[in-house]
DNA sequence: CCGCAGGTGTCATCGAACTGTCATGGAACT
DNA sequence: AGTTCCATGACAGTTCGATGACACCTGCGG
């Protein structure tokens, strides 16, 4: 289901270049930015790539070899599957931009090497956001808790903290939402997934096994319970 | 006693099945669950019926006679009547999930045929937690009385202050209410529950506590008693 | 192949918080 | 004064969350 999706994983994008420093460049950035990210040097690899991963949006570099961009473009929304797929065109500043936007290619939008990282991050935002998919920040923090979801590493107050694998998603829903209370069952929905069959009090051991790990000897207990109601992520306790 | 369905009475699920056999069978489960239940046979009856019952949730065959449940739900999501009604697409497997997906058609999660009686409840479950769920600004107050329903905290003139459940909800239905006289057997079918068997003079007891819990010394009294009436939240005294 | 370690879900138990009821005293009304 | 109604303190029963224990699973390295 979407959001659910959308709330615990970062957005895919696919990024489609042939030339290596900028598709590293690239990934550097959108991954600070909160981007998951796959490659593709050439046009055919993209269209694997494509049905692979599913990405949620694809960056695409109109002179490819193999296949060039706009016949990728064009593939892409030939399949049904992939009608609706974001698709920004990187294009170079000797195209011609007219002859750009005549060639009917189907992309949403187009970006003109060499361009600035914020701009591409803006439009890949404002088309994510068309198709509901917002990125959650790359770096999740509250109180002295940080969170870095590119290195899946937590830290409170520089200190690092080790996590298993459902309490890194637990503890980064509640970044996600600070000071809210979720009751066990929206917990068990955002954190372990729709129809799983688990008993709502399994969530308390796992807020117990939470606490144990990110409040150090003498530290504020960040987690707040709240009788009849569930858990919140929030300083000041009762 | 199996959680049958969250809080509120007995949710009404729309089911548009042109199957019959299908229809009937899931009727007998989600009543057996706590639902109670509409059905149509296709898709422009399912548009008259949502209309006139108005369910809490919409169960809604992909494949149908008249209309597509694609398009019912498109229409659905066009209407602000409907705009945010659950609606949970059938999808037989022999359709592409991709496809399915792609074709953004706006539905809230997806089942596919054959499924589990008991994967379909647990998504409905989420959905209607989700569509019951507290908005995230919700907040009300009264004179120097604040209360966050989303964090579940009150406050008066800034100082946080602790409530029990009962006591929690008995001061936001007062503020709900500001002002109005409510009889305690008024009380008891709001706060309480309509079918709860609850001596009316333990609402005394909870309106001492809550007295207790948000008039710190030498504030005023915003719990107003009326002899032979009830109670009412109002600053002007007796 | 086995054992091991980390991770996960469930359960029984304990204690604290909360709840409903009553007895008593006092205020308000007639 | 007498009656009615509410406030209050006490209390026993219940509910709910915290906790420790434990069995199962899965992946990994010996």
């Amino acid at each position: 289901m979407p959001d659910t999706v959308s709330m615990l994983s970062r957005p895919l994008v696919l990024v489609v270049e042939d030339e290596a420093a900028l598709a590293t460049m690239l990934r550097y950035n959108l991954e600070k930015q909160g981007f998951r990210v796959e490659e593709a040097a050439d046009g055919q690899e993209a269209l694997n790539r494509v049905s692979e991963t599913q990405p949620d949006i694809v960056l695409l570099d109109w002179m490819l070899p193999a296949l060039s961009g706009i016949e990728v473009c064009r593939q892409l929304r030939r399949r049904s599957a992939t009608r609706d797929l974001p698709v920004i065109m990187v294009t170079a500043r000797t195209e011609d931009q007219d002859t750009v936007r005549g060639l009917n290619t189907g992309a949403d939008d187009y970006i003109t090497k060499p361009f600035s990282v914020d701009a591409l991050i803006a439009r890949m935002r404002a088309l994510l956001r068309r198709a509901n998919a917002v990125p959650a920040k790359a770096r999740l923090a509250f109180h002295d808790i940080t969170m870095d979801l590119a290195a899946h590493r937590v830290q409170r107050n520089d200190r690092p903290i080790h996590l298993g694998p459902t309490e890194f998603r637990l503890l980064e829903f509640f970044l996600q939402h600070p000071r809210r209370v979720f009751t066990r069952e929206e917990l068990l929905d955002a954190v372990w997934g729709r129809d799983i069959h688990v008993e709502p009090r399994t969530v308390d051991v796992h807020i117990r096994r939470l606490r144990k790990a990110i409040n150090g000897p003498n530290e504020l207990d960040v987690v707040r319970t709240v009788r009849a109601a569930g858990y919140a992520l929030d300083t000041e306790a009762r």
